[in-house]
DNA sequence: CCCACGATTGAATCCGAAC
DNA sequence: CGTTCGGATTCAATCGTGG
């Protein structure tokens, strides 16, 4: 029995008159991701993200040095008899996915050791082109406990287009922009998913073990994606994919079988309000020579998309985007160029000028930039 | 027409005697690697590394990274046969690798999104056990020059044993103790080869197109190999495997089958110099230290029978009995045993978590093990 | 209100020698 | 070979509590 869960997400962000049309927009489908992908229209899909079951082949429990009981990954979406079913799987589901892909489609898949090999050789096999593998580094992951091993502190994304000759979106400027100015790397930084952000249920258990953080979501939608774009998620899990797709202003289609995740999704989801077109607008072109790393702000959660920047004496007030450029009065670029812009001169230092209201006191940027740096400081080489 | 090229290194490093007698010790072997690997003895190497070359899709068949053909590709073969060419020539290499692999051997392989995930698939389904994936993060990558993708900042490395069975060294203490005191993480940060160590031919041109650092073989030969094992490289190239082999004390075997390249490495490994042995010591964590029974404490007279141990909180009393074992509210057994058992536990250390009564103070009975420690220390020596 | 401290937790293929 | 059991093993971040 498939049903199909509705949000009220459904009617925000723009989409193309003929998305609307034939596909079940901004909606959790429930069921089998094959079974319900082979449905969706052929060629009607901007964009997958995918974070299949990794095949942990976890036997044992595990405990920590002061005894207390490890919560692994022993839920029955995980279990599989050998690598030849788990193949199989994947080709099935990569297949499906590659058939609902747009010809210009391209599809992210994010996986551990224990799998990404099989997902990767899949892909290849059947035809999608290799753009980047992407490294997750986390900033906190969980140690090796046995210290019998590195401790495992990144997980493995892949970025693949449909086919060789498929022309992605990727925004490349945008991305730059929010990167020091310097190309977006391959290896990102990002804590995993706690606080706040983590779901739990009733009983203060998480939700879903392996809910991934939105700020992942964030730089792979940025990257990838336009607003207006349809983005597949086919094990939508507790919707961290929904999430960020309506936040960004891009249509989601989850699909998931467990009703526990597909109702935390919903409720997460409807709580989400899109940013507005304004701030959506990425940067064209060549952008400001200032180094900054503005947009590292935005994705580890110390400014919104959105937020207002003044100056000093509240003169003039700027929107952040969310790529990290600024908008205010009719000028639009980094931090630095448009608070020379607003002043009529040819140069600024935007972490210096640029201020953030909280409760009655103006805080500078820079403060912020101080806590980002230490951040990185801890995790540097 | 096979030849044999040793160096001087042969007689500077310890060696078994097995290992002298049957293995060309520090030597390059001269031609294809499976054909010399497969006439190596069975399980006699301790560590294989190896730097595969990659398939490059847009090429026609197998190259090497400076695009010399690897082997005779006659025919337009489709994607399909190209990767099935590539999987063929990776299962055989590897499965040659695995055969002179010791039971508790263990490889490591680099490469990139290009060949990794064909590597790494291929790995399992021949009954490798993977121990870690690693990233190489680099810290002066070559920029993306179209601005087409993201940077290509990283290469991967994986650590597997031959089996899942094998015990594999990892020197967790000394890679704990380099890194800070905390545990060595899965992504590495290292410069890419230039400057100095990079080797160039007489016209100033590099020799080699893919030369690694001899940072990132110190840090993997310095984890996962002890002074003295024999580390295999099938790929040898420019033989930096060798050169840190050399330093570090472990033997060397090289494959390479272009002369240009085995003239650099021949050259390069004469003028290393290895390390001192006292240099080469390491930090040797409690596993490394002899076991001691809780019994002899008492049979050295540092302990007396009927002697009463406390926990940090003296809320338990345990008494110890003349055969060594304690009792302690009806509980009896091991220091280790009781102790779990008074705190409701399934494992306890005994030994840092009872402790006697000296004065006023409590002593931790770990103290007494290693005065024990100590006095058989100075027996040995 | 702020700081110190403790408790908790996270996609994990997590022991090995002796008997 | 399997079983037993000694005893070794954790980092960053969040949240709650108490001073």
């Amino acid at each position: 029995m498939l049903r199909e869960l509705g949000t009220e997400a459904r009617d925000i962000a723009p989409a193309s008159e003929e998305a609307k049309d034939v596909l079940p927009i901004d909606t959790i489908l429930v069921g089998d991701c094959i079974e319900r992908m082979n449905a969706l229209p052929a060629g009607s899909v901007d964009l997958v993200f995918a974070d299949p079951p990794y095949y942990l082949q976890l036997d044992k429990g595990l405990t920590r040095p002061d005894q207390s009981n490890v919560a692994g990954v022993h839920d029955d979406w995980d279990k599989f008899n050998d690598f030849a079913h788990y193949d199989q799987f994947t080709r099935d589901w990569l297949a499906a996915a590659k058939r609902v892909l747009k010809p210009n489609g391209a599809i992210w898949v994010i996986g551990s050791y224990h799998n990404i090999f099989r997902v990767g050789a899949t892909l290849q096999d059947l035809g999608y082109w290799m753009m980047n593998d992407v490294i997750w580094r986390k900033a906190n992951p969980m140690p090796n406990f046995r210290g019998t091993r590195f401790t495992n502190a990144h997980e493995t994304l892949i970025w693949a287009t449909r086919s060789q000759d498929s022309k992605a979106v990727f925004n490349y400027d945008a991305l730059k922009q929010s990167n020091d100015d310097t190309q977006m790397r391959s290896d990102w930084l990002f804590p995993i998913c706690t606080g706040q952000e983590r779901l739990k249920d009733e009983n203060d258990d998480k939700v879903h073990p392996t809910q991934k953080p939105e700020a992942l979501l964030y730089r792979v939608l940025m990257a990838t994606s336009k607003p207006g774009d349809v983005i597949l998620d086919p094990f939508f899990g507790t919707g961290t994919t929904g999430a960020v797709a309506k936040k960004l202003g891009r249509h989601f289609i989850g699909i998931e079988r467990e009703s526990d995740y597909i109702n935390a999704a919903l409720k997460r989801i409807a709580s989400i309000k899109p940013l507005d077109k304004v701030v959506l607008e990425t940067v064209k072109g060549k952008r400001a020579e200032k180094r900054v790393a503005f947009g590292s702000l935005i994705e580890q959660g110390l400014m919104e998309p959105g937020a207002i920047l003044l100056d000093s004496k509240k003169k003039f007030k700027a929107v952040v985007r969310a790529d990290g450029s600024l908008s205010c009065e009719g000028h639009e670029g980094s931090i630095h160029k448009v608070g020379a812009a607003v002043q009529g001169q040819t140069a600024c230092n935007g972490w210096t000028y640029w201020h953030i209201q909280q409760g009655k006191d103006l805080v500078l940027i820079d403060e912020l930039r101080a806590e980002i740096r230490s951040r990185m400081h801890k995790l540097s080489a």
